[in-house]
DNA sequence: TTTTTGACGATTC
DNA sequence: AGAATCGCCAAAA
């Protein structure tokens, strides 16, 4: 195979995103640390702007920073959209910052190890 | 091919 | 405690 240059590695982070269970809330670096690479948690957001047109959707909106702060709302098509479906699914989130992001965080290793 | 960037994270000042 | 810097890896220009 030829590493490096594959949709591989997008694949995994919007995998492993779609599996964030509804009202729950996950960081980038958790991502990466489920990946292996603990380290390319700017690499996780990054494939999470792949996402937008992915299928199925990633719910790209339970993804948020290591301080549950909404760095990526700007990118979604409205600056409001991640916080208000994150409310949606009864995330409160204060000043673009989930409030029980420590409760609700929902680690991909956990899960992955468990199955 | 090289350079810059980028939705992070941890460390250092 | 807050701000600035380095590290990491991959993709886009």
């Amino acid at each position: 195979m030829k590493p490096g240059k594959n949709p591989d590695f997008f694949a995994a982070v919007h995998d492993i995103a779609r599996l964030v269970p509804y009202g729950r809330v996950t960081s980038y670096g958790a991502i990466a640390r489920a990946l292996g690479v603990r380290s390319a948690s700017r690499m996780v957001g990054w494939a999470m702007s792949a996402s937008h047109g992915a299928m199925p959707p990633v719910p790209a909106h339970r993804v948020v920073n290591s301080a549950g702060l909404l760095t990526g709302k700007d990118h979604f098509a409205t600056p409001t959209a991640m916080r208000e479906q994150l409310e949606a699914e009864g995330t409160l989130v204060v000043d673009n910052k989930v409030v029980d992001f420590q409760a609700r965080f929902w680690e991909p290793l956990n899960e992955l190890s468990l199955d």
